[in-house]
DNA sequence: CGGACACTTGATACGACTCAAAGGGAGTGG
DNA sequence: CCACTCCCTTTGAGTCGTATCAAGTGTCCG
């Protein structure tokens, strides 16, 4: 669990997420801004930690590259995971409040992030307002999304879990230009219980039974998705628009 | 459900909230400025809607006084209660990232409530930083404890929700200068279900178990807690800190 | 006073969990 | 490169908790 820091200097304006993880109406001049904030890049291990439950919160991480997991420590010793993260999605979002991250985030791949500082950050918002705006709908959408895992923990069978699950996942990756319908699952299904409020048994068991009914091909963590209108209706009706 | 409003000034510097909604270190002519921004106050009566779905998002909402919930509508006509709030408690912040609103707001007592146009806001931002700070510090406490309620539904039974739901309300009301150990639900038990993920029997079965067992007194909605230690054990383990 | 609504309580059914065992891959060391 | 081990996964059988269905009580409000 080495920590791996590459002291290169990022290039935000150069950077192909840059419609993802930044506002859209920043000046050539703001980038160059922009590039001074954000210090460093870190590249992580497989199963390295970005940062632990309890450690003074610095920074938010924007993923360039990779996959990650949040989870908090129940009494038990075990872990409950809070959410999934792919490439353009921010991690550290609830440490502000506290000064002290309230979840781990790890690395489910070798991954890259970008180090945002949150001082700089709140220094940037006054010179640059449109990042202030930014951060803060990245905010609020984090609070939708959580709240629409709320819905699902609250309302939904574990038929109806995973397919929303999948689709989610699946709509993510479209938006990123991977292939909607054929993907690997970076997470074990106990992890994926863990999110969803299940038993890994029951993940394994439901995956089974829409890969007999024809709805989804599973090949142990390689998923095609061969029915999604039918993925959709079953989920239809718990929520329209899940924004996992 | 009219819309009542009433046009008076607010008056930041004088409200006894200021230290729960605003931030600890404004200077007086920040008050002042704030004044503006704060543009008018409104009244609801019980049962009146504060915004609903889909609105146009333009505002948040900070509770003078009053107890309100937040819903959203599943397929079936009925709702899903996403959260219970009370005075100093902010509300909409889920309309930043979309421009509309993604739950209804509705006053479960006669209530008032300060408007803080988000335009304005952002203007406030930039003159006083501390204030940014302080919003992304409210946003951010508005995920971790959705993310602990995502803990809840995902992790505890019914006994331990109800627990954590009552000894939450008693720490809220507590910190709010109400006694700890002896308030009233302005709440159905449908409501309360619903936000815990239950049906509103095993709701009412649970508290007739607890006031059985003498946890506490239930006298319809008159809640006296007994045995706040044995409250307390029933969700320990669970998570630690849980700031529902 | 009457009616609607909220709540309580009981009996039953179903879905997910628990316990258990066995199969399959991935990674390690010889 | 192969064999071994460990862990992830699958699948089965039985249990437990909560939902469902249903009836009845109490309360608030017109």
């Amino acid at each position: 669990m080495q920590k791996s820091f590459v002291l290169n200097k990022n290039q935000c304006s150069s950077c192909s997420l840059h419609d993802v993880c930044l506002p859209s109406g920043l000046q050539t001049e703001d980038f160059s801004r922009l590039d001074h904030v954000i210090k460093v890049s870190r590249r992580l291990k497989k199963g390295e930690y970005l940062f632990h439950v309890g450690e003074p919160f610095s920074s938010l991480y924007a993923i360039r590259t990779g996959f990650f997991k949040t989870s908090v420590n129940t009494h038990d010793g075990r872990d409950q995971v809070t959410g999934f993260f792919m490439s353009g999605e921010l991690m550290g979002m609830n440490g502000i409040s506290s000064g002290i991250y309230t979840n781990d985030a790890v690395a489910l791949e070798d991954s890259e992030v970008c180090e945002l500082p949150f001082d700089n950050l709140e220094q940037i918002n006054q010179s640059i307002p449109e990042l202030s705006t930014h951060f803060f709908r990245l905010l609020s959408r984090e609070i939708v999304r959580n709240q629409n895992v709320m819905l699902l923990l609250g309302n939904m069978r574990a038929e109806e879990r995973l397919a929303s699950f999948l689709l989610n996942l699946s709509q993510r990756l479209a938006a990123r230009g991977f292939a909607a319908n054929d993907f690997i699952l970076r997470m074990s299904r106990e992890e994926i219980g863990s999110y969803l409020g299940l038993k890994l048994e029951t993940v394994s068991r439901t995956l089974s039974r829409f890969n007999h009914d024809g709805l989804i091909d599973v090949e142990h963590k390689h998923i095609r998705i061969l029915k999604p209108d039918l993925l959709r209706e079953l989920v239809s009706g718990c929520s329209h628009k899940m924004i996992l």
